[in-house]
DNA sequence: GTGGTCTAGACCACG
DNA sequence: GTGGTCTAGACCACA
């Protein structure tokens, strides 16, 4: 389900908190449906159960999940995650298209690719 | 010319190497043109002339800079970026567009973005 | 009569227990009144009776309520209430007045909102 | 500097957040100021370094602190502690008014206290 | 069974 | 020297 890359420098911790979230953001955990739990991510995973308790968090804070103590964590609406958090993907969407631009990238070709990015109705 | 947030938890040395990326980027400093020296940031950062120097030889491996010993560093051509960086800055970008769409965001919202982007021509 | 938030990370007993108080506070159960029975709670917040059950434990400890065996719950006396919770309320409150002044919230603010608060008597 | 209960049933975490929170409240640490680092907290509160290390992450999330890898933590702006916190207070403080009022507290003793809280200028 | 907290101790990145 | 990350393993609170 998830895929770790420890030669990557980035922490463990963010990769499972972005694997997580992109599978809630692709649909594949459905707005409050049970996120695995952190023995079984830590198992599957094979890592620390601490540092899967601590990309769950991390999710929180962004909105993209909750807690229920003795439950488990639950994906959350879409609305309800941290509204600080578009403005932030919005200035690096910004960043990312001005550099590609000086890269040599074509205006068309970034649009093609946000005409073929899957819908989720 | 460059600005260091110590708030933002990023290490100084990224603060800078995007920094001066950025500058390259936009023009202000066109391909061929003479880098700020690596006293004069530390200088005017006040900041220690090894986090400068890391900054550049991170840029340098992405291919927006080259040293020549003796001379300093200058601001490369976009064709002698590093392929991989394309390829890294496209993945982003369809990441970042799939979360945009999930918050709420239209496409047609996200292809204006591009469409005001400065052009660098 | 109770609304659960199961998204914020609180205990669902405290926020039972937080919920009952309020209603005898309010007013909404006078004292002598019973309150709502273990049975009908725990089908209306479809939630475990052992939940209710220590949230009730809770308020008894509190003083906000009393148990008669066979019979039921009653809400309690403002008098009956432990002498150690309205210390520690006032130790609280306390500690928020000084953190809001630190934080640029007024003193006539904050009489203000004392003096619009409902009478209960 | 700081007091801790390990009779209270807080974790240690929270007791260390709120005691550096209150350092700044008061004005103990002022704005800018380095607070003190998470070996030297660990050894005089003889605690793990994680759980300081925790602790400060909470007072960041909060905006009472940033950190600057490799140099400390500090003291943040009144100004910079997250709008919600100040929402959050507000509501805390109703709810502890309206029940020291249904305890039998006068409004003038609630109105007092907070014409006593120390002034920080 | 679930998450929450804490400890002990290690290694790395940063400046 | 500073914080950041991770592991191993324990104990507790919650539902």
């Amino acid at each position: 389900m998830l895929k770790l890359d420890y030669r990557d420098g980035r922490p463990i911790y963010e990769q499972v908190r972005d694997g997580l979230r992109r599978l809630i953001i692709t649909g594949v955990i459905p707005a409050g449906d049970k996120l695995p739990s952190v023995r079984v991510l830590s198992a599957s995973l094979a890592i620390n159960p601490n540092t899967i308790q601590r990309a769950i968090e991390a999710l929180e804070q962004e909105g993209y999940a909750y807690t229920v103590p003795g439950k488990g964590s639950f994906a959350a609406l879409p609305t309800d995650v941290d509204a600080g958090r578009r403005e932030e993907l919005l200035s690096k969407f910004d960043a990312i298209v001005q550099e590609l631009l000086f890269l040599g990238a074509g205006r068309e070709e970034l649009m093609d690719r946000i005409r073929k990015e899957e819908r989720h109705d």
